[in-house]
RNA sequence: GGGCGCGUAGCUCAGUGGGAGAGCGCUCGCUUCACACGCGAGAGGUCGCUGGUUCGAAACCAGCCGUGCCCACCA
């Protein structure tokens, strides 16, 4: 389990426990591919280490050791997901090898092999010289690479005249098979038509004019070599010229490579360039970086191979699955990959579907040798339909991904009509990352659109890259991997949910230990305010009772963080979402509220605790969809418990609750707790000082003295300084000269505040065009600072 | 070569037309009977640069600089 897995876990379980909650009828298959390529490679190395071999095994053995592996460790992702807490319906784990998925695989490759979608043909590949098999486009990657870039003379036959040729690849010179220029090259064109000789191998090679020559690349020559090069494999076809293939599927040169038969590719550039330069024919040799593909799945460079392959055409499985895209049936957010997915599928060419291994889905073809004949079919036929003879199944397997791409209906048991097919598909959600997006979701809709008929999913959100720490890729070989397993370990799943969902953004982020941190903190706060609220809460029904103001603000404030949350988690903004769970946790109802009403609580009051009760109640389901471990944990102990939290209902915001003056009073009243502390902080006050004062009009809620330790009751002394309606009495706690400094500065401050209003409401543009509301808050924020400045400049 | 992003407080990141935000870190003060994984109060930002649009720009437009990713058969 990786932490792109933990973070694609984290998001759909949020999802998948959110529905569950409301009542609907949800459904999260967990499964794995058979990956090919890797653990073919994985066992082989095991084998290896054994001093044996894969080939000596035999392919029966060796598959079924292969199997033996798969038993041992393919069910370690599985218990990971668990230890994550995903809720995933885990007796419907499903495997593309399982028995039913097979009988999926086969009748799509007959179906469109019936379609005529899928050929065999003789082809220029991706071959990669490490796993020895042909790997498709997108398992390649282009990295640059410092080549040199060789020029060399091949002269003209039956003439003085030599024709300079630029290659990066010398050792495929062998094979060079033409020569094209450009035909409106005034330097060549009289050379088309006339033939060259090919330096060391001495065969002649007809000069061509072609438009796709550049003419101000290298010497604007190009030597043709079909075997070894894509483009050349393109213009040998269109000339129809031979195609010498010199390397062999080992990465080493074979016997049409002559005298270099045997040696490695690299070994053959340098004794060819060797050759070359004896010869008098390499004129010069320049330092040159260009891209150069590599096996993403062995990191070997690929070697482009023509061999026999069996390939899928796309255009016609593209159309519809551009369509539905483009309609929004199949909506990808956030939106500009869209675009990218289009993109793709407009240029999209030929899949190399086989793949020279073992392991994997066989290819349901059968050859009959005697009587040439081919068979595609769903179930191993006995013998040759023409003439009774033994039948030689296709030892190529089928690419991973093309399997895979049938997940959301092979999984629900296609190609028979079940229940389950019936209720779940077109499923809803697919989360996944950028790279997938290509090799398995566009795949998905082109097979769901043409089996079942229907668009695998709804809505797919492609998520952030969280990288590593140092803003490198997460990878195993940089060492830059961090296992989610250790930090679950460390800080618990909880905290690891929450915090790769606090990280997760539109952009790609660093994994940020501290947001981890945030959700342990958050747990933590969870536990210990519950804590308090069972523990001293009377015995009531759990109710919202709206009696007092400060209850009713909570209320307020609980009901809006409810529909604000559930609305981001519905637009997959899981970041926000998971951050407002956090501020109203902290903020409301822990800094303020409970602080508040401790007095209340500690009598057992029966509005605070029934209040808390109720609250407590929804915050736990609320957040449980994000941190299920310690809301379920916590919902043991509540006593409107019925049932496990996974079950119980979410919360629905109640706006009837919302209270916008009860909002508006508290939160003055909390300012003006603020404005206190924060005076007396300034002024360098004990901290268990209580400081005497009066208020000026209407007293303030009585919490407002009770947490910023002033005592309202005045008796005697001088007022010294005022804060909102609070005047401050002289006393013994109290400096007078830093009480003297702090109005000093906060004269400053208002002066230059009211500077700037003044400077605002004297723009005559911004009166005249601004809205109304706009130049009438900046008229009310100008009054209060003058009334203030002119309260201090007078006291 | 084409495409898509990003550049905001010391760090990691939100913010998309009306007085700069969060978490962490930092400073100061608190062992206050839920929590020191805590509480209270603060400091800290010419929002990459230059022009433009607008009464008003971190946000919109153009250019530049820096940086990341994807796609691509220029030998």
């Amino acid at each position: 389990l990786h932490m792109g897995h933990a973070l694609n876990g984290s998001m759909q379980d949020a999802l998948v426990r959110m529905n569950r909650m409301r009542g609907r009828n949800t459904l999260w298959i967990l499964g794995t591919d058979h990956a090919g390529i890797a653990t073919q490679a994985k066992v082989e190395q095991e084998v290896r280490a054994e001093g044996k071999t894969r080939q000596g095994l035999g392919r029966e053995a060796f598959v079924e050791r292969v199997w033996e592996w798969k038993e041992k460790y393919g069910s370690q992702i599985i218990e990971q997901y668990k230890r994550l807490g995903a809720s995933c319906d885990y007796e419907r784990e499903r495997f593309t090898l399982d028995e039913g998925y097979v009988r999926a695989v086969h009748k799509v490759f007959k179906q469109l092999y019936d379609k005529g979608y899928i050929y065999r043909d003789n082809y220029m590949v991706n071959w990669d010289p490490g796993t020895r098999s042909a790997i498709s486009d997108l398992e390649v990657e282009n990295k640059d690479v410092d080549d040199f870039l060789f020029y060399i003379d091949y002269p003209i036959e039956d003439s003085d005249e030599v024709l300079t040729v630029a290659t990066v690849r010398p050792e495929t010179m062998i094979g060079d098979t033409a020569i094209a220029v450009n035909p409106v090259d005034e330097r060549y064109k009289h050379l088309i038509g006339k033939h060259a000789i090919l330096p060391l191998a001495g065969r002649r090679l007809p000069i061509h004019g072609d438009d796709d020559v550049e003419i101000g690349f290298g010497t604007g020559a190009l030597k043709i070599t079909p075997g070894h090069d894509i483009k050349d494999f393109e213009f040998g076809r269109k000339l129809g010229l031979p195609e010498i293939v010199v390397i062999g599927p080992d990465g080493r040169m074979n016997k049409e490579a002559g005298d270099y038969e045997g040696q490695t590719v690299a070994e053959a550039q340098k004794a060819i360039v060797e050759d070359l330069r004896a010869e008098g024919v390499l004129r010069k040799e320049e330092p040159y970086t260009h891209s150069v593909p590599f096996s993403h799945r062995s990191g070997e460079r690929i070697e482009p191979l023509i061999s026999l392959q069996w390939f899928c055409r796309m255009d016609e499985l593209a159309r519809p699955a551009m369509t539905v895209v483009e309609a929004d049936e199949v909506d990808i957010q956030p939106d500009q990959w869209s675009r990218v997915y289009l993109n793709w599928l407009e240029e999209i060419r030929p899949w190399c579907i086989s793949r020279q291994l073992w392991w994997g889905h066989q290819i349901p073809v059968w050859y009959c040798d005697p009587c040439n004949e081919t068979i595609v079919a769903e179930n191993a036929p006995e013998r040759c339909g023409q003439c009774g003879g033994e039948l030689r199944q296709e030892e190529d397997v089928l690419d991973t991904w093309f399997s895979s791409a049938l997940w959301p209906f092979a999984t629900l048991g296609w190609p028979d009509d079940t229940p389950e097919l019936r209720a779940f598909y077109p499923t809803s959600f697919l989360t996944t990352a950028r790279e997938i997006l290509f090799l398995w979701v566009a795949r998905m809709v082109m097979t769901g659109l043409e089996f079942p008929g229907d668009i695998p999913f709804r809505d797919v959100y492609v998520h952030s890259v969280i990288q590593a720490r140092d803003g490198r890729r997460m990878s195993k070989s940089l060492g830059t991997g961090i296992d989610p397993l250790e930090e679950i370990d460390e800080r618990g799943a909880d905290a690891l949910r929450f915090g790769l969902l606090a990280m997760s953004s539109t952009q790609d982020v660093r994994y940020s230990d501290a947001k981890v941190e945030q959700g342990s903190d958050l747990a933590n706060k969870l536990y210990n305010a519950s804590r308090l609220i069972l523990l001293n809460a009377a015995e009531v029904e759990p109710a919202p009772r709206t009696a007092h103001v400060e209850d009713r603000w909570l209320l307020s404030r609980l009901e809006k963080t409810i529909g604000s949350v559930t609305e981001r988690l519905e637009a997959y903004d899981f970041a926000h979402a998971v951050q407002e769970c956090y501020a109203f946790v902290y903020n409301d109802l822990c800094d303020w509220y409970l602080e508040i009403v401790k007095p209340r609580l500690y009598e057992g009051e029966e509005d605070v605790s029934a209040t808390l009760l109720y609250a407590l109640e929804r915050v736990l389901a609320l957040l449980h969809p994000t941190m299920p471990f310690v809301t379920e944990e916590i919902w043991a102990y509540h006593p409107a418990r019925d049932g496990h939290l996974v079950v119980h209902a979410f919360p629905e915001a109640d706006t009837s609750l919302i209270d916008e003056d009860a909002e508006e009073d508290v939160a003055g009243a909390i300012a003006l707790t603020r404005s206190l502390r924060a005076w007396r902080d300034m002024v360098g006050v004990p901290a268990k000082a209580v400081l005497p004062a009066v208020v000026d009009g209407i007293a303030p809620s009585e919490f407002v003295g009770r947490l910023s330790r002033f005592a309202f009751d005045g008796v005697g002394s001088q007022p010294v300084a005022s804060v909102g309606p609070v005047r401050v009495l002289a006393s013994e706690a109290l400096d007078a000269e830093a009480v003297e400094a702090r109005l000093g500065g906060r004269r400053k401050e208002l002066r230059s505040e009211i500077d700037r209003a003044e400077r605002k409401l004297g723009n005559e543009g911004f009166v005249a065009k601004a809205p109304v509301a706009v130049v009438e808050e900046e008229r009310g924020k100008l009054d209060r600072y003058r009334r203030e400045l002119k309260e201090l400049e007078g006291g």
